[in-house]
RNA sequence: GCGAAAGUAGCUCAGCUGGUAGAGCAUCACGUUGCCAACGUGAGGGUCGAGGGUUCGAAUCCCUUCUUUCGCUCCA
C-alpha cells in the first residue's frame, strides 16, 4: 500500500470537520473503536434507517417490525449457540510473531502430530483428521489451558508460516459476547450479554409477533438496533467497530421455500442498495463456500461493497432453515410452531434472514458519493448523496444581505422545515456557500435575488449539475417533491 | 492481543542536532462585492495524546500508557 490519501483518509477527517462522525469520549483520548455521530451524521443515518424501514417493513404487507430490548435471559445465548460458538480460541507464535486460530492450526498438522497431542491429552488416537477430533483437541487443551502451550510445543506442533515448531503462547479464548451483570450484585446468578446480533429478540417473539399480528406464512419480522461484538480487531473507521447498529429481517416460511425467498431477497436487498444510486460496479452478491458458512446456516450471500480496502461485507442473506427456532424450542421448552391450515399440520417455519450493517450502509453511501471535480482550476468537493437520504435536502440563500433578501429567505426556509430537512445561510460569498452545501451533500440550493422581489421567483440549483432553474416561491415544495421521487 | 508506523490549532501539516510553538484552510466580526471556495482589516483557538523521567531548560531524548492506521484473526 502506497502512502497516498485514501478516500478513508479523506472521510475521517470531513466527517469530523463537517459533523458527520467524530471519535468517541474523544476530550479523553477516544475509547478504540467507537464512534458519535454528529449533527449531519445523524441525519444521515436515520434517513437510511427510515429508508431501511419503509422500504422492507411498512411498504411491505408481509412484513412486521418490532424493537426487543439489547439485554436478553442469557439461556437465549445458549439456544442460540453463541455461548458455545462464539468465541475464537487463538495462540501465537512467540518466534514468527503469527496468531492463528487454534483449530484452523490443528487442522493444518501433520497426522502423526495430531497423535502425538491426542496421546498428551489422553484422548483416543484418530485415524485421521476430522473436525470432530480438531474439536475435542481444542476443548481438552482449554480445560489445561495453562499447560496448553507448552503441550503444543512438546507435541511439535508446526507453524505453517516457517515450517518449524513454534514457540506457542497458551491459548486464549477470545469472547466475542459483551458480558456484564444484572442487578446490584455481581454474582454469576445475574449475568446477562449485551446482544451480539439482533436477530435473536425477533425469533423469541415469533410467537407474540405471529399471533397479535395475525400473519400467515410466509412473512418478515425486522428489526434496527444496536448489537455488540467484541471483536479482537476493529477497524477501517466505522466499517468494524464493537458497538454496531443492524437492519435485520428474519422471513418465516415453509422449509422447502427456503432457496426461494433466499433467491427473492437477495436480489430485493441488491436493489435496495443501487436505488441509493450507489455504483452498481462496486456492488456485487457473492455466494458463501461451504467452508465459510455460520453454524446455522445452510446457504448464503454477500453483498459487498468495493471500498479502496477491498470487497468488503454489507449485508449478509441466509438461509437458517428451522435452527434457530427448534433451539429455542428444545431450551425453552416452549411451542414456537405454526400450524399450517392447507395440511392440517404443525410446522416449524424456516427462516431467510436479511443482515445489513447501519454504519457500514453509511459507510458506503459516503464512500461512494464523495467527488472531488475540477471546475474553473478550482477543485470541489461533492457528496452525491441521494436526495433520498442527505442530511439537507434544501438549503436556501439571500444573494446579497440587503434589499429585502434574507428576509424573505429565512421566510422561504421557515416554510419548509416543517417538510423538508432545510438549511439557511447568508454568511459569505454565494459561491462559498454552493459549495459549502456540496460538500454537506445537499442536493438543492434555492436563491433569493433581485427578480425575487419583482416577480417572487427564486433560483432552484441542482447539485450535481450546478445548474439552476427559475421557479416561482410557491412552486418550490412540488419541485422538490418531484425531484426526490424521481 | 502481537508486529510495524503515527499522534503538534476544528482540518491538513511544518517545527533541522533539546532553548517554553507556526503556516494554509476553516470559524467569528467589520468593510467591500454580488450566482459558483473573491478581497481587505482584525479576532478567537494549542499546558504539542496522557503520565513519569533525564536536563538549568523537553513538542524534540528515555520509559509507561491511551488512541489511530496497516497486517494476522473475525464479522453486520
Amino acid at each position: 500500500m502506497k502512502k497516498e490519501t485514501s478516500i478513508l483518509d479523506v472521510l475521517t477527517s470531513l466527517s469530523k470537520q463537517r459533523g458527520f462522525v467524530f471519535q468517541s469520549s474523544e476530550i479523553y483520548g477516544g475509547l478504540g473503536s467507537t464512534w458519535d455521530y454528529g449533527p449531519l451524521g445523524v441525519e444521515l443515518k436515520r434517513n437510511i434507517k427510515n429508508y431501511w424501514w419503509k422500504s422492507v417493513v411498512t411498504a411491505r404487507e408481509n412484513v412486521i417490525g418490532m424493537d426487543a430490548s439489547i439485554l436478553m435471559h442469557p439461556k437465549v445465548w445458549e439456544a442460540s449457540g453463541h455461548v458455545d460458538n462464539f468465541h475464537d480460541p487463538l495462540v501465537d507464535n512467540k518466534e514468527t510473531k503469527k496468531r492463528y486460530r487454534l483449530d484452523h492450526l490443528i487442522e493444518s498438522q501433520d497426522i502423526t502430530i495430531i497423535k502425538e497431542l491426542c496421546n498428551m491429552l489422553k484422548l483416543k488416537a484418530p485415524e485421521k483428521i476430522n473436525e470432530e477430533i480438531v474439536q475435542s483437541i481444542v476443548t481438552s487443551l482449554n480445560k489445561v489451558s495453562q499447560q496448553s502451550g507448552e503441550i503444543l510445543i512438546d507435541s511439535g506442533v508446526i507453524d505453517p508460516e516457517d515450517n518449524n515448531v513454534g514457540d506457542w503462547t497458551n491459548m486464549r479464548q477470545f469472547n466475542l459476547m459483551f458480558k456484564t451483570f444484572a442487578g446490584p450484585v455481581e454474582d454469576s446468578g445475574s449475568v446477562v450479554y449485551l446482544r451480539p446480533e439482533t436477530a435473536q429478540g425477533i425469533f423469541v417473539n415469533f410467537i407474540n409477533a405471529q399471533t397479535t399480528s395475525r400473519k400467515k406464512l410466509p412473512f418478515g419480522i425486522g428489526q434496527i438496533g444496536k448489537a455488540f461484538r467484541n471483536e479482537i480487531t476493529t477497524g477501517n473507521f466505522i466499517f468494524r467497530t464493537r458497538e454496531f447498529e443492524q437492519m435485520e429481517m428474519e422471513f418465516f416460511c415453509k422449509e422447502d421455500e427456503t432457496s426461494k425467498w433466499l433467491d427473492y431477497w437477495k436480489q430485493e436487498r441488491l436493489n435496495w442498495f443501487k436505488s441509493l444510486g450507489i455504483n452498481s460496479e462496486k456492488l456485487r452478491l457473492r455466494a458463501h463456500g461451504s467452508d465459510e458458512l455460520a453454524h446455522y446456516s445452510s446457504a448464503c450471500y454477500d453483498i459487498e461493497y468495493r471500498f479502496d480496502f477491498g470487497w468488503s461485507e454489507l449485508e449478509g442473506i441466509a438461509d437458517r432453515g428451522t435452527y434457530d427456532l427448534s433451539k429455542h424450542m428444545e431450551h425453552s421448552n416452549k411451542k414456537l410452531t405454526y400450524f399450517d391450515q392447507s395440511n392440517n399440520e404443525h410446522i416449524t417455519p424456516a427462516v431467510v434472514e436479511a443482515s445489513a450493517g447501519v454504519d457500514r450502509a453509511m459507510l458506503t453511501v459516503l464512500a461512494d458519493a464523495f467527488t472531488t471535480e475540477e471546475i474553473n482550476g478550482e477543485t470541489r468537493n461533492v457528496l452525491k448523496l441521494s436526495s433520498k437520504i442527505a442530511p439537507v435536502t434544501v438549503a436556501v440563500f439571500p444573494l446579497m444581505n440587503k434589499q429585502g433578501m434574507p428576509e424573505i429567505a429565512q421566510k422561504i426556509v421557515d416554510d419548509l422545515r416543517s417538510e423538508f430537512s432545510s438549511f439557511y445561510d447568508a454568511g459569505g460569498s454565494i459561491g462559498k456557500r454552493y459549495r459549502r452545501q456540496d460538500e454537506a451533500g445537499t442536493p438543492f440550493g434555492i436563491t433569493v435575488d433581485h427578480d425575487t422581489i419583482e416577480d417572487q421567483t427564486v433560483t432552484l440549483r441542482d447539485r450535481d449539475t450546478m445548474e439552476q432553474k427559475r421557479i416561482s416561491i410557491n412552486q418550490i415544495k412540488a419541485a422538490l417533491s418531484e425531484s426526490m421521487n424521481s
